[in-house]
DNA sequence: TATTGTTATACTCTATAACTATA
DNA sequence: TATAGTTATAGAGTATAACAATA
């Protein structure tokens, strides 16, 4: 075979190369279809790259939120990542049986718990940061700089409105 | 609570308009991320609209193939759609149980099965694409016309790369 | 010998519900 | 009464391996 597929451990590293007559389709110019592709892409390769460190990238964005300094309460966790609030107790957990976090309960809230890097963690978080980084390049190697900050700025808009927008008809009665 | 999260049947619509100091940390620069948000709150919204067709966005790809007269055979959708030829194969089975599509073995080469669309799948797949279309304008109603425009062309750039660009270097011996 | 589709199976990811502790 | 986190479990999605038919 010309075009070989390479499996890892948990996800299909999509073939490069779609024959022309798929590219040109109707489909293959489908918003939600190409962000399904981009994002298998992109997240595959980066999960490839993390393994290195024993990471995928669910831990690792856990990982990374919590050295931003944002001392985020799994609840905010949960609503950033876009994960069920056990799957960050998952999350957590792993993250803490390998030393790279604690929980701490927040004295304002006791019910809450703040996530915090330890200094182990911090390393740890460098290092995948990189691997991270380096995927991301490769991922998006096809974009010039100018091309990629502008698909980032688009991203944005679409993953995370601004809380006062134009009321934003993603969830809401008709949901 | 202020904002309530929207379950729906397999998938979460993701909370609007997570925190300020989120939105702006580094990790909500990131694209992986911003992809992986943009592609659930997209195929979220597009899976509730597709639930009045009984379709999900998964078996509504590859009616929409199947429908644009490619003759795809199976393991074509495979490539093109992301999904292990055994997935193809239940997706299939449950288009053909409606009496949406057929397998026609192809005459040049009998093993591979091309999948046709019957006069009632073409008529399903009008349907579906049109709430599918509307749930797409929703969930991107954030971006101008052209705005859109330019976004799809950078994902068709990062999910669709040419056969024969730079190298590609998606996958490879460094896998 | 290799490839397409198929089946069976296992594994990962995600969602649901019930519980606790705090508020 | 409501929310954060936890646990257990179930369900959807995805991957792996073995097989039949065809090349």
């Amino acid at each position: 075979m010309s075009r070989p597929t390479t499996r890892t451990a948990g996800e299909v590293v999509p073939d490069p190369a779609p024959a022309d007559r798929f590219r040109h389709s109707e489909l293959g110019g489908d918003i939600p279809f190409l962000l399904a592709r981009a994002r298998a892409s992109t997240s595959g390769a980066a999960n490839v790259a993390l393994e290195a460190v024993g990471l995928k990238v669910r831990a690792f964005s856990v990982l990374w939120l919590a050295c931003e300094g944002l001392q985020p309460s799994q609840r905010e966790l949960s609503e950033f990542l876009n994960l069920d609030p056990s799957q960050i107790v998952a999350l957590v957990d792993e993250l803490e049986g390998r030393g790279a976090v604690t929980r701490q309960a927040d004295p304002r809230d006791r019910r809450q718990r703040i996530i915090t890097p330890t200094a182990a963690g911090r390393r740890l978080f460098r290092k995948a940061h990189a691997l991270a980084e380096a995927a991301d390049d490769r991922s998006l190697s096809m974009l010039t700089a100018d091309e990629r900050r502008t698909l980032g700025e688009l991203l944005v808009r679409v993953a995370l409105p601004a809380p006062d927008g134009p009321p934003g008809r993603l969830s809401g009665p008709g949901g």
